[in-house]
RNA sequence: GGGCGAUUAGCUCAGUUGGUUAGAGCACCUGCCUUACAAGCAGGGGGUCACAGGUUCGAGUCCUGUAUCGCCCACCA
């Protein structure tokens, strides 16, 4: 027998390692629809957050339902390499223990990168079991394993081949912590205070001068030249001509752009073609000298007068600073707040520099998505759907990817080099004195290929047919831009299809406060503290039921214990059922009494509302429905209905059938406790629930007719109720009442009672729909009491008044549908008779 | 600068294609140890749905504008 609390580590333990064991959780079953979700994989750099517990909580959700409704699931675990993530980690670590990397030098490094992923995947596959996520772990994969790998050397060779990679001289974003370029998404931007700088570049050979405002005057030895507009009034005169740039002994031009806004700053512009993507493209349309001013690690190098040479930039900036005072060459410094880019993993401030790296080339690939996107058979569905905007936005103002980076971990480009040859291939040439490319992937390179190159590709295999493309991405909407954008592209370029059918988006865990959850904060919520102190199921249930995908969810503990309060309930309620059908042989639904047809309907109505809800991914309405059901009709009104008729084999099958396919219904958001119920049902079709069938709406148990006397009767009970504490009536108190209905008798424990079809005296008087009862008990009303009575009588009036006045409007009565208005009419007549009750 | 979202009870959130008197959990008040559950049961109070207009017989829901907050994107010196 059941103990009397929900004991979750009880429950919960050894489960797990059963169903794996009995293989519940691989595909393969050639016999059924497939279904298929791959996972996002996790990096392999710790420890899995609250987020990666909302991400799989979701997608054990989904898979767990399609298993149980009869499709060969596919969940595919794996996880990634994250080369800039998981190297920064590993380069820290060294760090600690003395050791430079580069002087380790790069197989020895690598040899580390890969301990350190044996070590963290061992731990977030426990995790994963932790959580009780049903993956198939037959079918793991990991983006730098031998099959994925050649994926994305294929992908690079072919891409080159076609033109669609390039390797060019550009400006990108570099981390001069990391010492490598970036993508335009690994740089984010936050406020800074800074300044404007207002310096002063004479005008050679004139007493005259320019006031250049900069953020960054510490680049001013970069500079090649001056651009004003040349529509500028001001300075039209100047074109041409030039201005010496400070500590340079030079002079550079003063140039016309349309670069140069005459709104903005002074309408003066310094360019610095090698550390300003603007300047960038201002010196190649003038053809300017590119100077880079910066070392690797964005100290200054030899290009800037030896004083500087070695300093930090922002070093730098104070000395330029001071030394132009000095020479009074600043004209005024104003404060201002803008957007400075950092780097994403490394923090530090991104520099713009020229490098030569490898690009993808954007623009076609893009218009094939947004191309497919107005294909409503062919699309990638999100849910919700205003994300499909973030992602076409994307698409419509894409730049060219940069995907080399200066790393050791991850991929390694396919390109041989000897002298001016270029040699990109599978393998390295044949013949003496190639290099290779010492740069590796972009780690979202790899993950762009991951919903295929997991299932094989490009070998065209088994699993490649059956589960390609996949039913269901889960992400976060964060990661839409590095993730999902590319997924698509690539899988629209590569396989001519989407990805994936639909793609749920969901929000990011936040704090109570809505803070985002930091380290800096300590605001983090551990999902394995919360684990350990409500229970897997109550964590999952609660993630998946809390709010719609898409928006961001606030972590409330409180709702963590409600959660428990709620799975003690429904084991409690189990308890009950257990203990009543332990001699329970075969489901037997004869005589049916009216009770057992309106739970049935009940039932029926909300499996039918279940599954619609589970197919739209609306888990939040499914969790409201579904606790209404279990809560009010079948524990607070059910149960106590099937306590009187206890020895009857129809109640018990009832009992036993509606229980059932409640843990059914509950069991993907809560796979632990209904096994364990379930294990314990004295009939069951299967050795386990997650191999058990979902239910399905059988419109046999619908009874409309009894569903409606029932509800009756349990309205009657509640106002029944209600009017007895609300007058404080002792529990004897003599009762008239019009009805011998034992379930309206036993439910209000009523005792000294007289059945009569009149009931009209003047006491306390119950009524809904047919049943009426009076109560006799002798008290003095009360001030309280005869002010509540009359705001009834004044609130029903109202509503009368309202009622008629709606009533008596054409336009309502002819244009509102006739239920409509049926409905009104039906309770007008109610709230008169009511009415007139009380003014007896 | 552009785009998106949010604003509903003290708190966290629901609210389907517009349609009875806007719901839930937690918190709060009253009464109960009724043998499935006191981490429970029964009952109750609490909202001019951010604001201002508009469409409609009817608006939390649709449209326009405003305010506050949040997010994303953007080459702003």
């Amino acid at each position: 027998m059941l103990e009397t609390k929900y004991d979750y580590k009880k429950v919960e333990e050894n489960k797990y390692n059963t169903w794996k064991e009995k293989g519940y959780f691989n595909c393969g079953d050639k016999s059924k629809d497939p279904y298929c979700i791959v996972i996002p994989p996790p990096n392999v750099t710790g420890k899995l957050h609250i987020g990666h517990a909302y991400n799989v909580a979701i997608q054990d959700a989904i898979i767990r339902y399609k298993r149980m409704q009869g499709f060969d699931t596919l969940w595919l675990p794996g996880m990634d390499h994250a080369a800039i993530a998981t190297e920064a980690k590993v380069v820290a670590k060294l760090k600690d223990q003395g050791i430079n990397k580069y002087e380790y030098g790069r197989d020895k490094f690598l040899e580390a990168c890969w301990d350190w992923t044996h070590e963290y995947g061992g731990a977030i596959r426990d995790q994963w079991a932790a959580m009780g996520v049903s993956v198939d772990y037959n079918k793991e994969r990991f983006t730098l394993d031998e099959g994925l790998n050649k994926a994305v050397t294929k992908v690079f060779v072919d891409y080159y081949n076609k033109g669609l990679i390039y390797r060019g001289e550009r400006i990108i974003n570099w981390d001069p912590a990391a010492k490598t370029s970036l993508s335009n998404e690994e740089v984010i931007y936050s406020e800074e205070k800074s300044a404007f700088y207002h310096l002063k570049y004479k005008i050679t050979g004139t007493d005259e001068y320019l006031d250049v405002a900069t953020t960054r005057p510490e680049t001013l030895f970069g500079d090649t030249a001056v651009a004003v507009n040349a529509e500028d009034e001001r300075y039209k005169k100047y074109i041409g001509m030039t201005v010496e740039l400070p500590f340079m002994n030079k002079n550079i031009p003063i140039i016309a752009d349309e670069h140069a806004d005459m709104e903005k700053g002074t309408g003066v512009v310094k360019i610095t073609p090698a550390h300003d993507p603007n300047d960038f493209e201002v010196g190649n349309r003038h053809n300017l000298e590119r100077i880079c001013i910066m070392n690797d690690d964005a100290t200054m190098n030899e290009n800037v007068p030896a004083k500087y040479q070695g300093m930090t930039r922002e070093e730098c900036r104070e000395a330029v600073l001071e030394d132009l005072k000095n020479q009074d060459l600043l004209l005024e410094i104003e404060p201002l707040v803008h957007e400075v880019g950092h780097s994403e993993r490394t923090g530090v401030m991104v520099e713009p520099m020229i490098k030569k790296q490898w690009f993808v080339k954007m623009r076609g690939l893009a218009d094939r998505v947004l191309d497919n996107q107005k294909d409503s058979e062919k699309k990638v569905n999100f849910v919700p759907t205003r994300y499909e905007k973030t992602m076409n936005h994307w698409m419509e103002i894409t730049y060219d990817w940069c995907i080399s980076r200066q790393l050791w971990w991850g991929h390694r480009i396919p390109a041989w080099y000897r002298g001016e040859e270029v040699y990109v291939g599978m393998e390295a040439p044949e013949g003496e004195g190639w290099i290779q490319d010492e740069d590796v992937l972009d780690t979202w390179f790899s993950s762009a290929l991951w919903p295929f190159s997991t299932l094989g590709w490009p070998e065209e295999t088994e699993d490649m047919k059956r589960y390609f493309p996949t039913d269901c991405l889960v992400t976060g909407y964060d990661i839409i831009p590095f993730w999902v954008n590319r997924m698509t592209f690539q899988s629209l370029e590569l396989n001519g299809v989407r990805p994936f059918k639909d793609v749920i988006i969901h929000g990011l865990v936040r704090d109570i406060q809505g803070r985002k959850m930091s380290k800096s904060l300590g605001n983090g919520v551990d999902p394995f503290d919360m684990i350990e102190k409500y229970g897997c199921d109550a964590l999952r249930y609660y993630l998946n039921t809390d709010c719609a995908f898409g928006t961001d969810l606030r972590f409330d503990e409180t709702k963590m214990a409600s959660t428990w309060n709620y799975i003690n309930k429904i084991w409690n309620a189990s308890r009950f059922v257990l203990m009543n059908i332990e001699d329970l042989k075969e489901l037997t639904f004869d005589n049916l009494t009216n009770e057992d047809k309106w739970i049935l309907t009940k039932y029926e109505n909300i499996v039918k509302s279940s599954i619609k809800h589970m197919d739209k991914y609306e888990f939040n309405l499914f969790g409201t429905e579904t606790y209404s059901f279990i809560y009010d009709d079948f524990c607070s009104n059910y149960i106590e209905f099937a306590k009187f008729n206890s020895e009857s084999n129809t109640t018990k099958s009832v009992l036993c059938y509606v229980l059932t396919g409640i843990l059914k219904l509950l069991h993907p958001f809560m796979p632990f406790v209904t096994e364990e119920i379930y294990q314990m049902l004295p009939i069951k079709e299967q050795e386990s629930i997650m191999i058990s069938e979902y239910p399905k709406y059988d419109k046999n148990f619908v009874f409309k007719d009894e569903e409606k006397a029932v509800e009756s009767k349990i309205e009657f009970i509640k106002a029944f109720r209600n009017v007895k504490t609300e007058n404080n009536i002792p529990k004897d108190a003599k009762v008239l009442i019009n009805t011998d209905d034992e379930i309206i008798i036993k439910m209000l424990k009523l005792q000294d009672v007289r059945v009569d079809s009149e009931v009209n005296i003047k006491a306390y008087n119950v009524s809904a729909d047919d049943y009426k009862a009076t109560i006799f008990y002798e008290k003095e009303e009360s001030a309280e009491d005869l002010a509540a009575k009359q705001k009834q009588i004044d609130d029903l009036k109202a509503s009368i008044a309202r009622r008629e006045k709606l009533l008596s409007n054409e336009n309502y009565v002819n244009k509102a549908p006739a239920n409509i208005v049926q409905m009104d009419r039906e309770k007008l007549e109610e709230e008169k008779n009511k009415l007139a009750e009380l003014l007896k």
